[in-house]
DNA sequence: AGATGCCAACCACGCAATTT
DNA sequence: AAATTGCGTGGTTGGCATCT
C-alpha cells in the first residue's frame, strides 16, 4: 500500500490516456473592441443615482439589464433590486481590481470618481470589460500564435494539483533574542518562464515501470511514481506533497510508507537525492522543449513594473502586477460546457462520465462539485441546463500551467531547504511566493551576506518585505508582525479588504445569494474569526515561541485514527487560538 | 523556416418560422 | 403542443501571405 498524493482520485491512472494521439488547434477568442455597454450608477442604503436623477432603491425602473457601480458597497445596497428586476449590478472595483483610492464616500462623490476613473480607463486604452478576463484572452491569443497546436492528451495535465504551498509552520515568535525576515519572490510564477518547458504538441503517453537510476533517466513530462524511503530530514518535515482525500487535505511528515505521486521531471530531478528509490510506473513524455511562449511578455511586463514603481505611478504598477499574474493562469481559465439533462439523477451520470468517478461515489460528488463551482445547474421547463467545467476545452493549455507550478514549487523548495541549513533558522510562514523566517538577531548581517545572491531587485530574486521582532500567524493569510510592540503588518483575509483596514476586526456579516431551483434569495451571515481558523496541526508550546506540528504519514492513512486525532487536536487548540485572539486583539 | 497576421470557408448553435 | 426545418450569427479552422 503506498500513500497517494494528488488530486483527489482514488487512483492515479496515466493509462487510460495511452491512445490519445490527435492534435488539435487551441481556441483563442480574440476579444472584441466593442465595450459591453452598461447603465453607469451610484447608490447610497435608500437612493440611486444615474442620468443625473436620483430615485428611491424601490423605484428604480430598470429592467433586465447591467448596471455598473464603484464600490462594492454600493452593490449590496442594490441586492434586492437587482434580483427583483433581473439586473446585474457590476462592481468597478472588482472588474478593475488595480486602483488603490476607491472607497466608498456618498452617492454624489462615488458617481463622479466613477466617470473619472471611466475616463482615465479609456485614456489608457484599457477596455471597460472585466480586466483579467480581457488579458487573459490577449494572452492566450499570443500562446496560440506561438504554438497553434496541442495534443489532446494535454487534457491528463488536470490531474496535476495546481495549487501552491502553503502553510504555517510557527504560530507566534516573540522570543527577545530573535528577528523575523519577512521575505517575496519577485514575481514568482512569470520567472519560471525562462527555463525549458515542452510544446503540448508533440505529447507522448509511454509505459515505463522501471526505476530511476540516474538523473539522464528521466525524461521530459509528467511522471506517475512511487517514493521509497526518504533520506532527507528537512525534505521530510518540509516536503510540499498534500495527502488530499474526500475529507481530509493536509501536508504531513514523510514517514517509511512509499508515496505514489505525480511529478514533472523538473521535480524528480530536484528529490532525487532524497529518496532511496524512485520508481516510475508511466508518464507522458515530450519530444520538443520550447522556452514558455510568453517568456519574453513575462520580461517586459517586469520591467514596466519596475519603471512604474520608480515614477510612483502605484495605479499601472498594480496592474502590470495583475497582467502578470494573468500570464501563467491564462492558459487554465475555467470553460463550461452546457449540457442538458431530464432529471437530477442524469447530472450524477454526468459527473461519472466526465471525471472518472466511481458510481457509488457521484452522489458525495455532486455535493461537492456543485460547492467547488465545477457543476452548475439550473432547471428549465424540460429538465436542467447543466453546465460542466470542460476538462478537455481547447481554450485550456493545461500541461503549460501545470509546469509553471511545478517548476515555482521546486523553486520556493530549494530556497526553504537551503535556508534551513542555517544555523538556528527555523520556518514561520509559507505561502506561494513568501517566507517568513526566524533567526538569531546577531546573525541577521551574516545571513544577508550568506544569501545576498538570491537577494534582490531582479525578476525572481527575494525581496524583504518586512523585518520583524515579534510575529503572529494564526493562518495562511492572517498574520501580525511588530516591530518593537508597533504594528508594521498585517493581514486578515475576509476580515479586511485593501479599503478597510483595520487591523483588529474579529466578526463580519456578509449577505450571500443563494440560488436554488430557480429561486434567489438573499441569507446573512455572520462570521467570526476564531471558527474561521484551520487548527489541523499540532502545538508545541513554548513561553514566548510556539510550533506548528504536521501530522504523521500514519495518522491520515488511518481514517480512524485520522478522526480521533483530529478531534482531540482541535480540542487542544482551541484554548491556544483563543488566547492568542485576546494576546494580539486586546 | 518558423512566427504571426489575416482571410474566407465552414460548422455548430440558437432562435424563429413552419409543419405535424 | 411538439417536432422539424430554415436561417443568421459568431466562432472555428485551415490556408495563405507577410514578416523576422
Amino acid at each position: 500500500m503506498s500513500l497517494i498524493c494528488s488530486k483527489y482520485l482514488p487512483e492515479i491512472n496515466l493509462g487510460k490516456f495511452s491512445n490519445y494521439s490527435k492534435v488539435e488547434r487551441i481556441f483563442s477568442n480574440k476579444s472584441n473592441e466593442i465595450d459591453d455597454v452598461y447603465i453607469w450608477g451610484a447608490a447610497n442604503s435608500t437612493h440611486f443615482l444615474c442620468n443625473e436623477k436620483i430615485t428611491s432603491i424601490s423605484e428604480i425602473a430598470i429592467h433586465n439589464n447591467k448596471i455598473l457601480v464603484l464600490t462594492n458597497k454600493e452593490a449590496n445596497y442594490l441586492l434586492n433590486f437587482s434580483i427583483k428586476n433581473n439586473v446585474e449590478i457590476l462592481v468597478f472595483e472588482n472588474l478593475f481590481p488595480f486602483f488603490n483610492d476607491i472607497k466608498y464616500v456618498s452617492m454624489e462623490k462615488n458617481f463622479d470618481i466613477l466617470l473619472k476613473k471611466i475616463i482615465y480607463l479609456k485614456k489608457k486604452n484599457i477596455p471597460l470589460k472585466k480586466i483579467s478576463t480581457v488579458y487573459s484572452n490577449l494572452y492566450l491569443h499570443k500562446v496560440e500564435r506561438k504554438i497553434r497546436n496541442k495534443s489532446i492528451l494535454d487534457q491528463a495535465f488536470r490531474l496535476y494539483p495546481l495549487s501552491g504551498y502553503q502553510e504555517v509552520f510557527k504560530l507566534k515568535e516573540t522570543r527577545k533574542n530573535r528577528t523575523i525576515l519577512c521575505l517575496d519572490f519577485n514575481s514568482m510564477y512569470p520567472s519560471v518562464l525562462d527555463q525549458s518547458f515542452f510544446d503540448p504538441k508533440y505529447l507522448e503517453y509511454k509505459k515505463v515501470n522501471k526505476k530511476v537510476n540516474s538523473l539522464d533517466d528521466i525524461e521530459n513530462g509528467l511522471h506517475h511514481v512511487i517514493l521509497y524511503k526518504c533520506k532527507n530530514d528537512y525534505f521530510k518535515e518540509y516536503n510540499y506533497f498534500q495527502y488530499i482525500n474526500k475529507k481530509i487535505k493536509q501536508s504531513y511528515t514523510i514517514e517509511d510508507e512509499p508515496i505514489e505521486i505525480l511529478l514533472f521531471n523538473d521535480e524528480i530531478k530536484f528529490i532525487f537525492d532524497f529518496f532511496e528509490e524512485i520508481f516510475i510506473i508511466d508518464s507522458i513524455i515530450s519530444h520538443k522543449s520550447i522556452k514558455h511562449p510568453l517568456c519574453k511578455e513575462a520580461n517586459s511586463l517586469y520591467n514596466q513594473r519596475l519603471s512604474f514603481k520608480k515614477d510612483n505611478n502605484i495605479t499601472l504598477a498594480s496592474l502590470t502586477k495583475l497582467k502578470l499574474t494573468l500570464l501563467h493562469s491564462c492558459t487554465n481559465q475555467k470553460k463550461f460546457k452546457r449540457l442538458n439533462v431530464k432529471d437530477k439523477c442524469h447530472i450524477q451520470q454526468l459527473i461519472v462520465s466526465h471525471y472518472d468517478i466511481p458510481i457509488e461515489e457521484s452522489e458525495f460528488f455532486m455535493e461537492y462539485f456543485v460547492k467547488k463551482g465545477i457543476i452548475k445547474f439550473k432547471k428549465n421547463n424540460k429538465g436542467y441546463d447543466v453546465d460542466i467545467l470542460d476538462t478537455t476545452s481547447a481554450y485550456n493549455v493545461l500541461s503549460l500551467s501545470a509546469h509553471v507550478i511545478a517548476k515555482s514549487k521546486v523553486k520556493l523548495m530549494e530556497t526553504i531547504m537551503s535556508f534551513l541549513s542555517f544555523q538556528n533558522l527555523e520556518i514561520c510562514y509559507v505561502n506561494i511566493d513568501c517566507i517568513h523566517l526566524s533567526i538569531e538577531s546577531n546573525d541577521i548581517d551574516f545571513f544577508l551576506n550568506k544569501f545576498k545572491h538570491v537577494i534582490g531587485d531582479k525578476l525572481g530574486q527575494l525581496k524583504i518585505e518586512n523585518i520583524a521582532t515579534q510575529g503572529y500567524w494564526l493562518d495562511i493569510g492572517r498574520y501580525w508582525l511588530y516591530s518593537n510592540n508597533n504594528l508594521i503588518e498585517h493581514k486578515n483575509i475576509l476580515f479586511n479588504t485593501p479599503y478597510l483596514l483595520d487591523p483588529y476586526r474579529k466578526f463580519r456579516k456578509f449577505r450571500k445569494i443563494t440560488k436554488f431551483e430557480g429561486f434567489h434569495y438573499i441569507s446573512e451571515h455572520n462570521i467570526n474569526l476564531l471558527n474561521c481558523l484551520n487548527m489541523k496541526k499540532k502545538i508545541i508550546k513554548m513561553d514566548d515561541h510556539i510550533k506548528l506540528c504536521r501530522f504523521n504519514q500514519k495518522t491520515l492513512t488511518s481514517i480512524v485514527n485520522y478522526k480521533e486525532n483530529l478531534i482531540t487536536n482541535l480540542k487542544n487548540n482551541y484554548p491556544t487560538y483563543k488566547g492568542l485572539i485576546d494576546e494580539i486583539f486586546d
